[in-house]
DNA sequence: CCACTATATGATTATGTAATCATATAGTGG
DNA sequence: CCACTATATGATTACATAATCATATAGTGG
């Protein structure tokens, strides 16, 4: 696997409305599934699958206590990743920004 | 469309290795069609649907001069963004990265 | 205006993804 | 050890995506 493909695969895992609501609600630190799906009002097994996925793509880490399964956001660089993402979108809204065409 | 959406959005549509390579192709500023795609070995038809995907999410802004067309990343964060990918990647790789468990 | 170069797009195919429902697994208190 | 809570997973469905080949559009020099 290249590069581009971990890079990839990083952001794509990142770039599902779902995922970023779970990023969202993990910025305070860890939490358990049962508290994550209630949080972002989805399924349990939808929820479940979403962190696997994200645990699988190296975002979160998983800490098992008894019954309970936390899940937390692995990188600091994550939650830039999706901050910058915010701050592309309300350029676009402004219509605020630079364009980087100098070669 | 919510802001977790059009974040998701963004995301996605940095997250494909095609895309990825595009990108670092144009880390240098405005290149045109016809020498994005021989760069970075991808056929015309599929580098140009690539190409206006990107502007359509607001990744890339397009320039037409004569019979070419110049495109060229609109905002720095992209860059930014795709670096932090890098930046995790290398993290993974190397086993050094801090768990934010705080609450 | 014609041939040529540059770019975009239609159609198709194969593949991946998200959500859902049902069910399975596993730990724990009584 | 049984009932209960927490979590994961199989099967299915609907939908999105990437690549490819062929073709269309558009600008330009001669």
């Amino acid at each position: 696997m290249d590069k581009n493909h971990f890079q990839a695969e990083i952001l794509k895992t990142l770039g599902q409305p779902t995922r970023l609501k779970i990023i969202d609600f993990l910025r305070n630190g860890e939490r358990c599934v049962c508290e994550i799906f209630p949080a972002i009002s989805e399924e349990q097994s939808n929820t479940s699958r979403h962190l696997n996925l994200m645990v699988s793509s190296g975002i979160l880490f998983r800490r098992k206590e008894g019954v309970k399964i936390f899940y937390a956001v692995k990188h600091h660089e994550i939650f830039e990743i999706v901050d910058l993402a915010a701050m592309i979108m309300t350029e676009e809204i402004t219509g605020r920004h630079k364009l980087l065409l100098a070669a």
